[in-house]
DNA sequence: GATGGCTTGATATTTTATAACAATCAGGGC
DNA sequence: GCCCTGATTGTTATAAAATATCAAGCCATC
């Protein structure tokens, strides 16, 4: 069904060595349950809500309960390894782990695929428009719907 | 504590009567709890939630279900009279209900206050950066925080 | 005044998220 | 090693936000 298949194991173990890595620099813990967490959450490659996470996760063992998947999920999003997806309730591993930013993102609405936009142009646009209305800037979320190339065809 | 105090009862009136006429252009019933739905989104001037309104709705009454007050709310926003705020689940009346369109916000993080805009060069830059990564453009949501200009001061 | 479609009422439930407190764990100083 | 401290995780309960489902009411038209 995926059009751009990809070794997703790969990227995955890729999103979580840069996780590790950017905890060591901050000396923050990428604890065995966090780093779980955001292999569940890449391990979807679409968005995916807590509560999914939270079924994946108790797979197996005894069920957790909601707030450890929260707070995981908070510590992730707060080093900037996960964004939400307001329009979605749901959670995608960030593409670009290496600086904190918010998440602009394009959703695809039949194949609910998400793409990251990290684009700097948008975000000066973004915050020129705070601005010009008189408010400082903070942050910010920009979420497109919209089919993709793939689903278009 | 409202810098910008004006006469807000005129402006939810202006709302209200704009939204009389419009449905009735296109046909569609603004039924008395509609209207009411929207008066009460109006009557606070900050994003309100779907509970808050309920509460509202309910008063002195026998209480109303939440779909009641959903059902009203959805109307509401396929109409274009009343948009979401996604990063608050709150609900704001459009500033410009004649021209259905998304919302882009400003959301001040002390006062709450919401300011709606309604740009069209923000909208083409958003779009266009839907086309450049491949997909089509349906609608997008926006939504800035930041610190409006009184709440500075 | 019967029909059909839209609107609202009512009940129950689902989904999403957090509060509060207890238990456990990791690292530093003694 | 052992204690202390703070961070993390476990546990129970609850809050907040939204929807599914079916029944009743309204109203335009035939």
């Amino acid at each position: 069904m995926l059009k751009h298949k990809h070794d997703h194991d790969a990227c995955i173990e890729t999103a979580l060595e840069a996780a590790q890595k950017i905890c060591e620099e901050r000396e923050t813990r990428f604890t065995p349950l966090r780093r779980r967490v955001l292999e569940l959450v890449w391990s979807k490659h679409e968005p995916i809500t807590a509560y999914e996470v939270l079924d994946l996760l108790s797979e197996g063992k005894k069920r957790v309960a909601p707030p450890t998947v929260y707070r995981a999920l908070d510590f992730l999003i707060e080093e900037g390894f996960v964004h939400r997806i307001e329009s979605l309730n749901a959670f995608v591993g960030c593409s670009d782990p290496a600086h904190k930013h918010q998440g602009h993102f394009m959703i695809c609405t039949k194949c609910s695929n998400v793409t990251e936009m990290n684009e700097r142009s948008l975000h000066d646009v973004i915050e020129q428009a705070a601005k010009e209305n008189g408010y400082s800037y903070e942050n910010s979320i920009l979420e497109i719907a919209g089919v993709c190339e793939n689903c278009r065809n």
